[in-house]
DNA sequence: CGCCCGATCTTGACGACGACAAGATAGCCT
DNA sequence: AGGCTATCTTGTCGTCGTCAAGATCGGGCG
């Protein structure tokens, strides 16, 4: 009288309990036996769905990075709000954000996170233009919303930032984002 | 008629060839035991120096540390060239900056890394206080600065910034960072 | 309706790894 | 000269990722 032979949707169970593993100690430490034992399966079961651990940390970065593409265009097109649903992003789906930019954990070329990566891409070229800045410089404002983003999001995750600014990340940021965002573009 | 008993420096050779095969590989494909045969002694021979693989890696961070302050403190107080001396850095000590914004692979604790961190830490306070700015919101300035140029290092070392930038990562970042550093501080 | 084929999961094994314990060696200090 | 301690080696254990082979299920076709 145990557990079916099947188990159901073991892929997704895999998912959502390595998620956890890593939100508790980080993508080094995640165990394929472990995420077995947590899910009930035998050992070698994660394998055939991912292939390799190399796999199982690919899969979670595409899933990763369709989220944000996601959360990106929810955010409207104001850049504001951009930046902080990036960083929102980044705190409620640690796990996923910790993984999608380590190439070292993943396979760089699998299609499913290649297109991932280009839907999210174009998720954020859409919503980081300021119509106020001209074509030239625009690529290099895209670049400096995404890199003060991304990198408030980075050391709030590494806990490097001063423990004053509150335990919400996107509110802490908001006055941080503002001094690049609302101020007249350069020239 | 082996190698010598002692070795000498094992300690640095170690810290060296670990510098190496992350840079190869990343953290996480990181073997004590490689790092002991690529120096040509016993497979325990670093865990006398560094306790264990976590150890090792928090010697890392605290080295890193250390060489950033350094290289934070040799720009001279001037806030680009700051921001470029921290990608300059994240691009030349590639190991060293990915273990040291990766709690999970540290000994969060340990003496010599805190003692580090504080210095680093103060390095680039002294070197982020721009003149122009009033204390109220200078905190956030030194934020949005440190937020902008670690970010645009950790896109950069994850290959996640398209590949017309160049080859010089503190060359392409000079007009990104310009966009905050150069314009009226927000009232 | 029955069967069979493929997808799914298990069992067992192998080599590599981190960690620990116990012993060997070497340099140094008195 | 002699011992003391840091340094390094050897041997071992449990865990891990990966592979191969087998067991079990379920859906589709005859």
């Amino acid at each position: 009288m145990r557990q079916p032979y099947h188990h159901g949707d073991l892929r997704r169970a895999l998912l959502t309990a390595a998620t956890e593993a890593i939100v508790e100690a980080g993508p080094a430490a995640l165990s394929l036996r472990d995420l077995a034992r947590r899910v009930g399966v035998s050992h070698a079961a994660p394998a055939h769905h991912f292939g390799d651990k190399t796999g199982l940390l690919t899969a979670i970065a595409a899933e990763g990075l369709e989220l944000l593409a996601g959360a990106l265009e929810a955010a409207g097109g104001d850049i504001l709000a951009t930046g902080q649903a990036y960083i929102r992003f980044a705190v409620t789906h640690r796990a996923h954000f910790e993984v999608m930019f380590q190439p070292s954990l993943l396979h760089a070329e699998a299609p499913e996170l290649v297109a991932a990566r280009q839907r999210a891409g174009q998720a954020l070229s859409d919503s980081l233009t300021d119509p106020r800045v001209t074509d030239g410089v625009a690529d290099q404002a895209r670049l400096a919303a995404w890199s003060i983003a991304h990198g408030f999001a980075t050391l709030w995750l590494a806990g490097a930032l001063p423990p004053d600014l509150g335990g919400d990340a996107p509110d802490a940021a908001a006055p941080v984002l503002r001094l690049l965002f609302e101020h007249p573009p350069a020239t």
